[in-house]
DNA sequence: TTAAACTTTCAGAAATTTCTGAAAGAAATG
DNA sequence: CATTTCTTTCAGAAATTTCTGAAAGTTTAA
């Protein structure tokens, strides 16, 4: 109950996040008008809704033999979860972004003005860019690294200061 | 004009995406009215946008003398302005999602079910919790030291292991 | 084939968000 | 204090998003 409320945060609207919510909480497969029943929605919007888990790659189908119902449930683990969460976000929000920023690059700025403003623009886009590759090799990380380097915080610079020490060693 | 569009995709509206878009392109103070001109926007609507965007922090009044108009115009380095859209959504996306379920895990479990279901909500709350901890501190660090661990990639995991590997022999 | 048991689609209704413009506020000036 | 020049607020209009439920589609089985 709760738990759904929250949805509209978190880039899908309420009914997507009630489905979510309700398939992570029961934890086991239900059929689309289980949900229904459940959250009392319409047929309709519930079919609407798990298409939508779907294409997040959140929830999948699955049958139960001598059954033709769909059963939906989650899949992965929370973390897993989160992943694609991130994952998608970042392609809908940042990609369509970036796709634009390049095509205002490759124009011929027309004056001095639109020169600079090409400048500014290829600041952020750099950024985007930079943010988006890393971002996409940190999942490529193991669970287990990616907690060390979570507990390290911020103690990550001392870490990097360190290497660099050692580098520079190495070249002198 | 291209840039305005792509407002909606972070967290605010097109028309307040537009404005920001705006200051950023022309890098100069602007009236309320230049604004709305520019955009063939009301009024008003330049006013809430502003409103808004002052509570992101990415847009600044500024005053000339002799001229009782606002002056509106972005603050900061392109990089600030990164960090502070990343800050306010962290606050506005995973702050109430991290006090739900805190209250959540604060009620007392009716039945195993229920026990089970906190369970659950705890691998998430901790995995946020951990998430907004990491991201903040790195906030913290300059942007120089983020920009070599971004280039570092995954390989951050040689890293660590090197560490480790130095840990482990003092230990030994 | 036909029927039964499902799922998906989609037009329009309902709800929500955004925008406008007129009215009210605020601050500086004569 | 009256006026001018600006800003903010807010009720209702407009636009957009979400939801419903009936109709169409699909699959399996007899």
């Amino acid at each position: 109950m709760h738990f759904g409320e929250m949805g509209s945060r978190w880039g899908f609207n309420r009914t997507v996040g009630q489905i979510f919510a309700l398939l992570v909480a029961v934890d086991e497969p239900l059929t689309a008008n289980d949900i229904g029943d459940a959250l009392s929605i319409s047929r309709g919007n519930v079919s609407m809704g798990l298409k939508e888990l779907q294409s997040w790659r959140l929830v999948q189908v699955q049958h139960k033999p001598g059954d033709r119902k769909d059963y939906y449930h989650t899949t992965g683990s929370i973390w897993d979860l989160a992943n694609k969460v991130f994952e998608e976000r970042r392609k809908r929000e940042m990609d369509p972004t970036l796709t634009l920023l390049r095509d205002i690059l490759l124009e011929t700025p027309a004056n001095s003005r639109e020169q600079d403003l090409q400048g500014r623009l290829r600041e952020i886009h750099d950024l985007l860019e930079g943010i988006m590759k890393w971002t996409s090799e940190l999942q490529q990380l193991s669970p287990e690294k990616l907690n060390t380097l979570m507990k390290l915080g911020s103690g990550v610079g001392k870490v990097l200061d360190f290497k660099d020490r050692l580098l520079n060693k190495k070249s002198d």
